[in-house]
DNA sequence: ACCTGAACACCGTTCAAGT
DNA sequence: ACCTGAACACCGTTCAAGT
């Protein structure tokens, strides 16, 4: 066979595929060879499809970044008429903005939904986290996910220096919580931890055990201290009358 | 030659090799045989000192970790006698832990100071954070660190549970901070942000030109956000009297 | 336009051979 | 004990050839 009459491929399909085969045997097991092999055509095939592994790559963890939820940020749909002129542009008390007729989510609020969103689409897929780290690039899902963040917080009061370090922090945060587990990182072999040279790890090897409850309440933890000192901040900011 | 008089080769040396060489051109830059050629040897050379390139890595990342300074944890040094027998288990009103004749660090204040110089050791080599992200394995000075961190702040009054969670969650804000460059992460080409897709980002080319001051401040805020709403915790759980 | 096999310069690792 | 070249089964990518 040389051309079939309706393609073998999509570039849907391979991003699909792509993304099963790193999530199943980890970024090093996603090689154009076997990854045609899988789409059950020859190895060159891709390249009708993606200019370099790396373009692939680029579209794989977009379609993970498109799964993040952003319907918090910008104006919310439940509120009363869409759009009446005119604004009002006093920061309520919990961070709230309203312009006339717009309601928007309370900042530390849409901060603390999206974080969960986005670190739960990133942990579904740990192993491409590295990449998808590097920074949004030309990548359209992830700049509209700065996008929204950043107008979000400037809307709600905080200055814009301040609305890009937030950006930034939440991203160390969330992409370090999804990168790994912590609590499966230490090995559940007790032998590991000899009481002379780790006199506290004496219990470290029941962790693996824990992986759930122990990574998902460190998350939780560090998302309510950050929120909670975000917060003093903010009323540092503008404080109450 | 075959064997020489001397060996050519050293763990220690093909360490600092591998490191330089991931640090300048990333990890995938990392093969056996450039790394032999570096070292002016031939590729199998290396597997008369490491097993396999993973055992290799694995020491590259001991190398790094063995670089963050631990020394804010345990009694510290400047206080009296070195060990006194005894332990008045109070936690005192800053954290701090007085057991006879020894004095340690309050922990907010030894978690700032540990977490700038965790930090700043993985950012000098951010390449290699992926992998040092996966958990400390059976590396000794990773294991020496967890210990550190979680010994500490159950001698400062913070249950095991809790004190897991603290050290977990400090792990993901200094790797994902580490793992990549915020602002670098923005293409400097204005042409990206296009207004009608990104109404917000109309300045964000201007990011990797402050690649440094944002990143830092972002950490910075981030790490006394998070100490902050430590503390508040803190306070509930061992209230001033 | 979209797929193929052949080819190029690479990989990590094994192994017999040298001293 | 420690280094070598040859060899194996892999890589990403290019390209001429097919329909």
């Amino acid at each position: 066979m040389a051309r079939p009459r309706t393609p073998l491929l999509s570039r849907e399909r391979i991003v699909v595929t792509a993304l099963r085969l790193i999530d199943d045997e980890g970024l090093d097991a996603l090689s154009t060879r076997r990854l045609a092999t899988e789409l059950s055509v020859s190895g060159p095939s891709l390249y009708n499809h993606f200019a370099t592994k790396d373009e692939l790559l680029d579209a794989v963890v977009d379609s993970v970044i498109g799964e993040v939820d952003l319907s918090m940020f910008g104006p919310a749909r439940a509120a009363g008429p869409a759009r009446a002129a005119g604004s009002s542009g006093a920061a309520g008390p919990a961070g709230a903005v309203a312009a006339a007729g717009e309601v928007w989510t309370p900042w530390p609020e849409a901060l603390r939904d999206w974080a969960r969103s986005y670190r739960a689409a990133l942990a579904a897929h740990p192993n491409i986290v590295p990449v998808l780290a590097q920074g949004p690039g030309r990548r359209p899902n992830a700049l509209r996910l700065a996008d929204a963040v950043f107008g979000h917080l400037v809307e709600a009061g905080w200055p814009r220096g301040q609305a890009t370090r937030i950006g930034a922090l939440m991203r160390y945060f969330v992409t370090g919580s999804a990168l790994a587990s912590f609590a499966a990182g230490f090995p559940a072999d007790a032998e590991v931890y000899d009481a002379a040279d780790y006199p506290h790890l004496g219990e470290a090897h029941r962790l693996a055990g824990h992986r759930g409850t122990v990574d998902e309440g460190a998350f939780e933890t560090g998302l309510e201290a950050l929120l909670d000192g975000l917060a003093l901040r903010f009323e540092r900011l503008a404080p109450r009358p």
